[in-house]
DNA sequence: GATGAATGAGATTTCATTCAT
DNA sequence: AATGAATGAAATCTCATTCAT
């Protein structure tokens, strides 16, 4: 597999190509049933071109994975300069965002990953920050005096994160189409209110 | 495969001792890794044998594990004449106490199994109805006047259940072997003071 | 794989089917030219079939080399009340039998093994004890005053088995198709008879 | 490829650089487990440079590892106005040394090519002709009546070299660290002691 | 001179299942 | 009731090599 080297455009391409042929088939048949078969035959490539660009069949989903999740913290630093208020709220809607790209498939699979026995290092706080970047941003907000101090930052930050992992427990579960947001919603919104006050 | 027909004590036994390899296995090293090879080498059987008793291999293992949750609904039928307080209490001490006693990988295998693409009813929905029963308890609370109203129940209900999920996760990812409880209690507390003020 | 587990007729007769067409491939194209591709058609076997009953290719090689492995300890047990000059003769002719009947092919592969940087345990000290065998006889011949003391036994034991093994070394490089003892035998006979006299 | 063009500086270079990562490779993983990728990798190249230097991987490897033994030969130029008992000390101790400074790992390297089936032509023979070397001292030596003339040349020479070739196999094999004179001295001791009674 | 892209045949292994005994 | 034999599709991965740039 090619490491730290320079890519050609062209190289650049055919992953992309091959990601999200593979976010596509994910979505269509369920992870566990995407084979390496079908992802080349989807992108139109041979196999050995896989492992040129991917390590193994479990380094395409960490890839995937990844994916944005690097986007989300890389989005945090340009938002310093925000409000409390408006970090809050554009942290959330990133966040929705992101759960609907990847899909139910996709976020299943990266639960069902951390969830593994064999254990490793924790993919949702390499990736998925969402408790760090909570909490920053509350602390945040309740020293310049913006959020309320009623509640302790930790305790407010444990409502919210674990608010938002059972809402997309459930809208995985759920046989509807609805977006993440729509679960989520109006869930959030009274903790957010709580947060608030 | 037999079907409705009379069954020797020595078939019996064999049937049983093809489960309980298969609940060790699953115990053991998740049910997505169990093989009917697997099985057969546990329970001492050949693998004709297996089919002998069982159709096929899909639906066994699921039902094995279904099995599991099946006690705590029948733990819960007897708090009817209880306070809300208590009755919260005795439900959430319930509720800790099949944690701890599954232990993680019991309950990671549930929740892998719960977030499986395939759907399937909800086995937690079934087995393990947390959110039904505080919702239950809580509106019980509010209505005879022991819990304050300021909230609504649907939120206060996502409130607690979301954070006895979200700390079951941090739990079950924690190298440490501390108990469930000790996760759990400092993030629930606060809740519950809300559920009562 | 089947472990010790009882095996029907049928299924040693088709191990020794694989066994008998793997040794004539590893004799006819090399053994690292052999796959398990051509196993199994030339068994007329599938696949699956060739794990029934050896749990890797590599198992199927350890199978092959210790084969008469065994047959040859076994041999020098019923050989007790023989004399020592007729115990080193049977010896030998077994230890040359061993060596033809496998070919260069699979003694060299043997070596090879044998030789490998890995190390783990001495696959020719476990399945192919020549050194062992000839102390032992040589020992008891001293000790009958068969043999002479002329020497020690442990010098004589060394100068026999290298002697052995260095003949097996020029055989295997040897491109004619000359039997192991036209080899051996010439290089052999005056080590025997300074051990004799 | 290059054929016989004018190479750059730079490209000299490169291909040095791919020789040296490749013995450095051989050594450490044995010739028949280096990978193209291997070489490239450790050679810091793409893969495509590879086919630009070289016009195949077969034959390098081995030309490489055939290096190794040319030194011996070119040793033992000089010692031919020495008497045969110091003939015969002498190439021991260089042979012993040549081992030595090797190490386990190229010597059971050597032996492991040696007994490849392909064949070819013989590398010890070639590079590190023990036995031509043996028989020379070992006819001179008789022949000025320094030697013994009990035995004959033939069977005092395959006596010594089969002792070293099965004492370097001991050596290659034994976990500790011992220096192969400590394996070889006490085994080859006695011959000599043959060779000039 | 050097590179990354792409290939595709081929290798080993897994596994749920059927069958004759 | 139980068993070992046999299956064969399917899966992942390896690797030397060619090619366009």
């Amino acid at each position: 597999m090619i490491m730290d080297v320079k890519r050609t455009p062209k190289g650049v391409r055919t992953k992309q190509r091959i990601i999200s042929s593979s976010i596509e088939l994910i979505h269509g048949k369920g992870i566990e049933n995407v084979t390496l078969n079908d992802i080349c035959s989807a992108s139109g490539i041979a196999q050995g071109t896989f492992y040129h660009h991917f390590k193994s069949m479990d380094g395409i989903l960490l890839e995937i994975i990844r994916g944005e999740g690097e986007e989300i913290s890389a989005l945090m630093e340009s938002i310093e300069e925000l409000s409390a208020s408006e970090k809050l709220e554009t942290l959330l809607k990133t966040l929705f965002r992101y759960y609907e790209q990847k899909g139910k498939e996709i976020v299943s699979q990266l639960y069902r990953l951390e969830l593994k026995p064999e254990g490793g290092p924790s993919i949702i706080e390499e990736y998925l920050p969402i408790r760090p970047l909570i909490d920053r941003v509350i602390r945040k907000g309740q020293e310049s005096g913006e959020f309320s101090k009623g509640e302790s930052p930790d305790f407010l930050c444990s409502l919210l994160t674990s608010q938002i992992i059972f809402q997309s427990f459930l809208w995985i579960r759920s046989p509807c189409d609805a977006s993440f947001s729509s679960f989520a919603d109006k869930a959030v919104e009274p903790v957010i209110k709580l947060i608030k006050s």
